[in-house]
DNA sequence: GTGAGCAACATAGTTAACCTAGTTGGCTCG
DNA sequence: CGAGCCAACTAGGTTAACTATGTTGCTCAC
């Protein structure tokens, strides 16, 4: 896959593309990789490609064209701050996710319940 | 389905959930009906519930919890002032000196099982 | 040479299945 | 009574297959 550092694969290739896109390695206008190319590079499945390819469509760093390719977004304009937001919102998210993690760590160290066996 | 409105059944449900939660159906803190509930609400697959929440998540206006819900988020709305990306830094800045004070007090009482029940 | 048609390739959407993992509450057994 | 186990929820991630649709370039007939 790509890396295990927690984060799920598709959102790891979504954040090297946006990085790729950033850095400016994939200027606005020109495509991504196709769908099959990404997943060979990545060595992922199609599946997660687009899942992150989505992403960045929801984001708005890229544009969908059928039949032609995943373009590079102008990026001319950032409509009310819409990528840098969503980049915010992403670390906020994590953020919030590791900060619950260990503070539920803290307040339950004596608690020790969920005996979850194997599986 | 949802209905044919030349928009994918995904981004028909993804509407309606930011509809909600703008509108004020699904407050701040609140849970989502589960993904179960709502694709027999829409009366959609699974897959597109899931896809249509992920959309959500991607654009920071709900959270996922696992083993507990689907939640919105806290006041999306920006502030009159309008920036609400200083706001959000603001919301980083204040989460990672959480982190970080937490992570440390992890690290310097790992023996520890210091008493603190909480639930 | 030109145009029609087709094949190949592209994104996009949908569905289904399987697995992981966290949460909660109830039940059993010591 | 209490601790531990477990079953039933929850979201999340991954994969695969199928369909639809758009684009492009090639070939072949005329």
């Amino acid at each position: 896959m790509v890396r295990h550092t927690g984060q799920p694969a598709y959102l790891q290739i979504a954040d090297d593309l946006r990085a790729q896109i950033r850095g400016g390695s994939l200027a606005p206008g020109t495509p991504l990789p196709s769908t099959a190319k990404l997943a060979e590079q990545y060595d992922a499945s199609l599946s997660v490609v687009k899942l992150a390819v989505g992403v960045l469509r929801t984001e708005g760093l890229v544009i969908g064209q059928q039949g032609k390719g995943v373009f590079v977004r102008d990026a001319e304009e950032p409509p009310a701050g819409g990528d840098e937001l969503a980049e915010l919102r992403a670390t906020v998210e994590d953020l919030s996710r590791r900060l619950a993690k260990v503070e539920e760590q803290l307040a339950t160290s004596t608690t020790r319940r969920s005996g979850r066996s194997s599986r």
